[in-house]
DNA sequence: TAAATCGGCGAAAACGATTAAGTGAAGTTA
DNA sequence: TAACTTCACTTAATCGTTTTCGCCGATTTA
């Protein structure tokens, strides 16, 4: 390990001005930093973090909180995306990504702690139980903090337009005629609620009448549950002539069942999904979903948060509205 | 922040007393370590990481490297899991993970230099293009490397059994009466030759020819392509009774080829998708696919990473083969 | 000409933890 | 009883950077 100590003995100068050379400092000459910036990349300089961090207090890393419950999280495209382009705007900006768990090794620490002990210097929430009283703690804190697709006091949250989407959802399959619309929502969060009210909302405004029995539960990104919603909803007597799906993915789960019935798509049935993954987009018919911007979500929680981290003064807390677009694929036929 | 001083302090030792007292040394009292741990436990202690980096120059902290061409990277499916589950058994031994990539802000830095910047003690490979330098360097370089799929000289690999499975596949298909069987491959790829390779061997035990017409080429994870391949298959004079895909979302490409044609699966085709993700298995008619165990991959991908670097001593390169299964679902026909 | 200013650099003290090398008292051995 | 261990703890150096002062010579100002 080269160190500046080494740089410093080479050019016949002190650790200090390595320093203040190599940081752009203006109190060295413009010759002696060319020269000890030359000699630092010839001799294969790297700059510690640790020791950095330490002194400085900062350490150029951000934190992830994230809960993988039912071990899909990850693997939810949405998620991913979002988590890839915060990755990638955080890079940008100079700062790695860390994640942060409860218990490292066998050290019992909550979500608070080990972003302290990590040092994060901020720290983005996304798909977790936000009624787990440690993230609670950890939103509390005085450690910078981003929140995805949900909203807490005295924080910045950055959340997908769960309302406007619904509305366009909800106008489009009107235009196309339907008057008879089922939603089969995800499992009950701040999310579901928004787009569930939202939803409803849009029915009434245009006149449409939303029987309960239109409105099931599932689960979001669980084919299964929403193949057993879908057969709940062809088996009424009032059928419906258009599903809104959760996701797209339970959309593929409601297929299965609508297949097994023979039904067409969308002939015999019209279709909407949620998220527009690059799946929906390949099938055929066309899926007809809302496509959430999800990088514009993750690169914006990414800069909010730096931003937090770097002018702490001029922090205010922002909620940010993302808002996506409806992609019209095949599924919905003009009644 | 409250430091291993402050318990000093108030214990009314030395801090040198406190660092070993916390780390479990042997030289200290029964009672006065156990008196250290309870105040520091009241204190609120937390061990600051970098402090610790910077003197014993480990980080407890592991490098992830993976590149996000087609920005799917983390979301496929297979890759996420292997990600998550590394993640998990890390977390149980102790380690945080953290990205790894080329450039940070304004710094321009390879892999290498990266994970040394960050200290990491370990870093795990997958997905990469493994013929950039930058993956060389640190290759050949001196901190601990695992990889995923794919064999570097003098480097652990953990790798999923690509012939076995084709085996596998083959036989299956072979038993239930398939004598005419097509395989649609994914992009050039170490994995790809090795399970074309597995295919064809396969299916010259079994005494079955393969018309270089039957091999297509597509993309992993891009129905589109596999839809297109499809195509090509179906218009073929020789038509096979059963089309290998490279993973299941290129199944649900051609699927909806094979839709557009008016074919049923398996009634007018059979398939076989690979990978297993949850999706497939919601499906109705269910596919049948070769699981992966991606959980597996992971966990002892952090299981040899850990391992390398806690007892460098004892360190032998290992190539760690990890089985999967086949899933038998409803999309190939008994003929 | 004396005083004030300024540019360029160095000395040294941190940051929080670890650890080799002691230290002193008590117990053990010959 | 003298020498040796053992136990329980302390001292102090160190990891690699950053940063506050302060210094010194040169230039400008009064």
């Amino acid at each position: 390990m080269v160190t500046m100590k080494d740089i410093a003995a080479k050019c016949g100068v002190s650790p200090a001005t390595v320093s203040k050379a190599l940081n752009g400092h203006s109190d060295i000459g413009a010759e002696t930093a060319e020269n000890i910036r030359t000699t630092a990349r010839e001799m294969g300089y790297l700059p510690n973090s640790a020791a950095r961090a330490l002194k400085t207090n900062r350490s150029l890393n951000l934190g992830v909180l994230f809960v993988d419950k039912t071990s899909s999280g990850l693997a939810h495209e949405y998620f991913s995306t979002v988590l890839n382009s915060f990755k990638v705007e955080a890079e940008r900006l100079g700062y790695d990504i860390t994640f942060i768990s409860k218990d490292i090794g066998n050290f019992k620490m909550d979500y608070y702690e080990h972003a302290r002990y990590r040092n994060c210097d901020g720290v983005v929430i996304a798909l977790v139980d936000y009624s787990d009283p440690a993230v609670s703690r950890l939103v509390e804190s005085d450690v910078p903090v981003v929140t995805i697709d949900h909203v807490f006091n005295n924080r910045t949250a950055i959340i997908s337009d769960n309302v406007q989407s619904m509305v366009d959802i909800v106008e489009y399959v009107y235009e196309m005629g339907h008057r008879k619309i089922a939603y089969i929502h995800g499992e009950d969060t701040l999310v579901t609620k928004k787009r569930l009210a939202s939803f409803r909302k849009a029915c009434m405004e245009k006149g449409i009448d939303v029987p309960d029995e239109h409105i099931r539960a599932a689960l979001y990104h669980d084919p299964k549950s929403s193949s057993l919603a879908t057969r709940e909803l062809l088996s009424l007597q009032n059928r419906p002539t258009c599903i809104l799906y959760p996701d797209d993915f339970s959309f593929l789960g409601g297929m299965s069942e609508l297949e097994r019935q023979g039904l067409k798509v969308p002939d015999d049935i019209s279709v909407v999904g949620y998220d527009g993954v690059l799946l929906s987009q390949a099938l055929r018919p066309r899926l007809t979903t809302f496509r959430q911007d999800s990088e514009g979500i993750g690169r914006r929680a990414a800069a909010k948060l730096v931003d937090e981290i770097e002018n702490p003064k001029m922090f205010v807390p922002t909620q940010v509205l993302v808002s996506g677009s409806l992609l019209i694929g095949n599924t919905v036929k003009k009644v």
